[in-house]
Order: C-alpha cells, then structure tokens, then sequence
DNA sequence: GCCGTTTTCGGCCCGACTGTTTTCAGTCG
C-alpha cells in the first residue's frame, strides 16, 4: 500500500471525526500523523512495527491503525466512521465557508448528503429556515457551490508567480512608499499555490480599496483594515494583510509558513514563556515586545538561527535548527551549467547558438545539448547518424562562442522494454547522456520499475530525467518504484535529474532529498526549449532547497573540468 | 491521539472577518 492511500484514509477519519464533533485534538492527531506519512520518502508499509512508532506524530492508536490498513486494505475505524455519514457530505465540508459545524447542522436537520443535496436544499428554501442560517449564509453557501465547480484545485507556482508581479505593480502603483511581500507557499518554492498571499506594510487602510479596485478582481471575498480576500480572474484567490512597519518581521514569519512550521515554533515560544502571532513576539507574563521587526529577529529570540522559506514544512527543520544542522541551501547563482536543453533540431523553438548565448546570458559556463532521439517522431527525434551530425554542429559553434562551453549530448528514449532507443556506440561519442521515458507511462509499476532500472545499467546513461514523469496538476507519477531505482543509481554512479519545467518539479523533492541522502548525485536541469526556458532553473533551484540540497549535492554547480570527470563515463561507479 | 530540557498527566497556536446570536460561534489561513 502506498504511502498516499494510508495518509488519504487517516486524514479521512480526521474529517469524519471533526463533523462528528469529536476532540479537536484527537482530529488534529490524525491530520498530523496524515501529513508525517506523506512526507516520508520511504514506503510505510515496508517499515517495523518499532519503525512505524518512532515516526513523530505517530503513536501506538494510530500505528495500529496503519499496521490494519498495511495488512488487510481497510481500516475498521474509518469504515465505522464512514457508515455514519454520507460520503459526499465530505465533498459538503470543502465548501468555501463550510466547517464541521455546517456540515453536521446541515446533516442532521436537513438530510443533506452532497453538494447535490445541498443545491436541492438550497432551492427549496429549506436552508434560511434552519436556526443559524439566514440568506446571508443561503447566498454564500450557493457562492460556495458555485465557486467549487468553476475553480476546483489548485495552481502551478509559476501561474500564481505570474499573477503575483502583476498584483504587486497595481499595489505598488497606489501606494509607492508602502512595502509589499510575497508570503505563503509561494515563497517557500511550493509547487502548487492554493492561493497567493501578500503582506503589506508602511501602507494607509486604503490599501484595500485599492486592492478591490485591481482590474482582475473578479470578487471580493472579505474586505477588512487589516484582511481582504479577493477572487482573481481564472480563479486565484488572493489575500492582502496590512500590519505596520515594526510588526513587519513577525508578519512575514506568521503568512509564510508552513502550518505546521507555525504551529512548532509557537509551542517552542510557548516553553520559554513567550507568545507568537502576527505582530510579535511577546512575554507571557508581562507582554513586552522581545522581537518583531525582523524575521531573523524572532528566530534569534527563539533560541535558533534564521530558517530558509523552503524548509518550513515542519519536516523537522526545528530540530535541525537548534542543533545547528541546517543546511546551506544550494542557490541559482550557484548553478555553473545546464546539461538538458533543445533545440530546433528536435521540437526546441531556438537554434544552437541562441540557446548558447541564453545560457550565458542567465549566467551558466556551459550547456549540453540534448535534443530528442529517435523514438520521439513527433518531436523530429534524431537517429544515430542525424544525432553525430548534430554533435559536429555543436562542437563547430562551441569553437566560435567564448564566454560558454557547449557539450554534446542527447535526450535518449528509454524504450518501453528498457533498452536504449540509440546504439551504444553512438552514445559513447556524446559528452553527455540523459535517459527519460516518455512513452507508455500507464505501464504497471514492476514493469515500469524493471524498465528504467535495465536503462540505467547501459553504461552510457550519465544523467535519468524526469525521473517519474509527473505532470503537476495532469497527470500522475509512473508507477515507478522509486526506492529501487535511487537504490540502482547510487550502486551505478548515475545521476538523477530535478527538472525545472513547471509543470515536472520531477524529481520532487522529498525523493531528491532521500536520494542525496543515499549517495546519488543530483542535477539541476532547465529542459528548456527556447531561450526562454532557462528560467526554469529557478523552479529547480526551488526543489532542490526544499529538499535540503547544498552546492556540493549537485553536479551542476560544479566547474566543467570537475563536471566532466565527475559524470558516470569518466568516473565509473563509486566504490 | 500524541507527547515530555517544567510534564507519563494535562496540556495541545492565534487572530481577523462574516453573519446572525445583541455578545458570539464558525470558518479560515
């Protein structure tokens, strides 16, 4: 059983028990536990018993459960649970504005059962009648509805950055003298944004009119001195916060993130007899202000050294905080070179040498080209014969650019049988090779699995790209065993790829950090194919921080003598 | 239901906005 389905069952019996009513508590237990399973790179249900136990947030009730569910499929708990209410009253509770109150009151006095129910319910003027409601709460429930079926989901990071720059213009037009943050998951490099939040500070209260007021506003949400909401054109659900200026550091520390960062450091405050919110951090006993202006500020306070946006997850960056274990993050300055790009040999929109001079202009030393193989017809794959002349271009250019180095290469095809979709010695008069899949990716994980792990044994394959897949917001990863294959690259010497298309983040980031953790060699890759494209760098610089990564993790931030001897051709496996 | 540099019992993050309730509960982030 996959990590995904366990954590989707646990936080499921912690929906059910909050419109039951049960212990917060006890809900929140089952969401933590949830998000812990989620997060853990290995396969749960792989682990010990005593393994399960020591994962935080897990303890004996909940280890119990998991064992049931790993064992038999269900879990009796959440089949009780379940029989006790509809299950789309659980589509009911994700309504904008619905809670477990709602939802239970809405149950218990009107049957209602999904949002079918709800709409029917709605129509019938049953809804005003019920004591608690009125047409205020009629309207919003029918808004609610309204909105889930327009704007389901959420939003690719690079979609809501976009939206975020056109945002800030608009308020920086208004209020020129006033300061404007991006907070929220967006400054922690997340890869989708359930919405975009701002933080705004030096600014007057009339900053929300002129919010409101921004040309894409399609609706506004709430509007406040201190909180508007607003509903952008194609859904995004943007958020303003006004505090003042001294309050600014403890403000960008609060919208940031993660809940479960907050919520960790507000219990460590709370230890040392502090209190956390929005505008500072105060004592308990005689509310003096002990920091707030800066961000680096309250952590200093709080006994720990300023942590980086990107490793707020409550992952256990706390810890590694106070005992001085976090990383120095890998930054896109540090990136010497990109070894994934194409070019209008294949399906890439610019030539050799813009793409070379784009890249050094983004300031990169050196660039391989790795267009497209042969099994890609629809991307005018190249053969063995078209991929050498190619190779003979790029060397030719390479001799009339300074500032840049280029290297051959090629994107090869891990065909559906494992093998490579270009002979072995084509492949070895290349600089460098990237294996990927793009084919039959509906393949069942064994055969998936056993496919890539035969690619990775040619000895030619230097770099595996996109490693699951994954399209975000599209499409699902392979059913690729992942433990297995970083288990194959590390024995091998080959390196696996973090893709910076916005769509892919593949690897993510919780496999990239296991990876690195067991020995392979990580690259950061643009996979542009335009001179536009190597700002993808920045979405892969993203991942690789979220997952930890320093420069020293990642081949790419490598000058190109150490670069060279460092890819598996020239360095074999490691010992 | 989980957890422990005060704790194995008694805690568990905090404030703004909305709608309806005339003093606050529910929801959200």
């Amino acid at each position: 059983m996959e990590n995904v389905a366990i954590a989707r069952v646990l936080a499921e019996i912690g929906d059910l028990l909050e419109i039951r009513g049960d212990n917060p508590f006890k809900i929140r237990a089952y969401r933590n536990a949830s998000q812990v399973l989620l997060d853990h790179p290995e396969r749960v249900s792989g682990l010990a018993a005593a393994d399960l136990r020591a994962l935080p947030g897990v303890g004996k009730d909940i280890a119990g459960r998991v064992t049931e569910l790993i064992q038999t499929g269900v879990s009796t708990f959440h089949q009780e649970l379940a029989a006790e209410f509809p299950a789309g009253l659980l589509d009911v509770l994700r309504l904008q504005g619905v809670g477990p109150k709602t939802a239970a009151l809405l149950f218990r006095e009107l049957q209602v059962g999904s949002i079918d129910d709800l709409t029917r319910a709605l129509d019938s003027g049953a809804v005003r009648d019920v004591r608690g409601m009125g047409a205020g709460k009629e309207a919003q429930l029918r808004k609610a509805i309204d909105d889930h079926q327009t704007f389901a989901g959420r939003h690719l990071a690079s979609e809501v950055w976009k939206q975020a720059h056109v945002l800030l213009a608009h308020l920086a037009e208004g209020f020129p003298d006033a300061t404007f943050d991006l907070v929220g998951s967006l400054r922690r490099g997340a890869e989708t944004c359930g919405d975009l939040d701002v933080l705004a500070t030096n600014a007057p209260v009339d900053v929300m009119a002129h919010l409101v007021g921004f040309g894409r506003v399609e609706r506004v949400l709430g509007q406040g001195a201190t909180k508007s909401s607003v509903r952008l054109v194609r859904g995004l659900q943007a958020d303003l916060r006004l505090v003042p200026a001294i309050s600014r550091g403890a403000a960008l520390q609060y919208f940031t993130g993660s809940k479960a960062h907050n919520i960790e450091l507000r219990d460590r405050a709370l230890r040392q007899g502090l209190t956390l919110n929005e505008y500072g951090l105060y004592r308990l006993d005689d509310h003096a202000s002990v920091a707030g202006e800066t961000e680096a500020g309250i952590y200093e306070a709080l006994g720990l050294p300023w942590i980086p946006p990107e490793l707020r997850e409550g992952r256990g960056e706390l810890e590694a905080a106070r005992t001085g274990h976090l990383p120095t993050l890998v930054e896109r300055s540090d990136l010497r070179g990109d070894l994934h790009c194409h070019t209008t040999a294949t399906d890439g929109k610019d030539s050799i040498r813009a793409m070379a001079l784009a890249a050094r202009d983004a300031g990169l030393t050196y660039l391989a080209i790795t267009d497209h193989s042969q099994a890609l017809a629809m991307a005018n794959g190249l053969d063995e014969h078209r991929a050498l002349a190619h190779a003979a271009v790029v060397r030719g250019i390479d001799d009339e650019l300074d500032g840049i180095t280029l290297l051959t290469g090629i994107e090869c095809d891990i065909r559906a049988d494992g093998t490579m979709d270009l002979a072995d010695d084509c492949l070895a008069q290349l600089d460098v090779v990237v294996a990927s899949v793009h084919s039959q990716l509906a393949q069942d994980g064994d055969r998936m699995t056993d496919r890539v792990l035969r690619a990775l044994e040619c000895p030619w394959v230097d770099i595996l790209g996109h490693p699951t897949g994954r399209m975000l917001l599209r499409r699902e990863p392979s059913g690729l065993d992942i433990e297995a294959v970083v288990t194959a690259a590390a024995r091998l010497g080959v390196a696996m790829e973090i893709n910076g298309q916005p769509h892919r983040r593949d690897l993510h980031d919780v496999h990239a950090r296991w990876a690195r953790d067991r020995g392979v060699r990580i690259v950061l890759s643009s996979d542009a194919h335009g001179v536009g494209g190597f700002d993808h760098l920045h979405w892969a610089t993203f991942t690789a921080r979220r997952a930890g990564l320093r420069p020293a993790d990642i081949l790419t931030c490598q000058a190109l003598p150490d670069l060279r001897a460092s890819l598996r051709r020239h360095r074999g496996a490691p010992a």
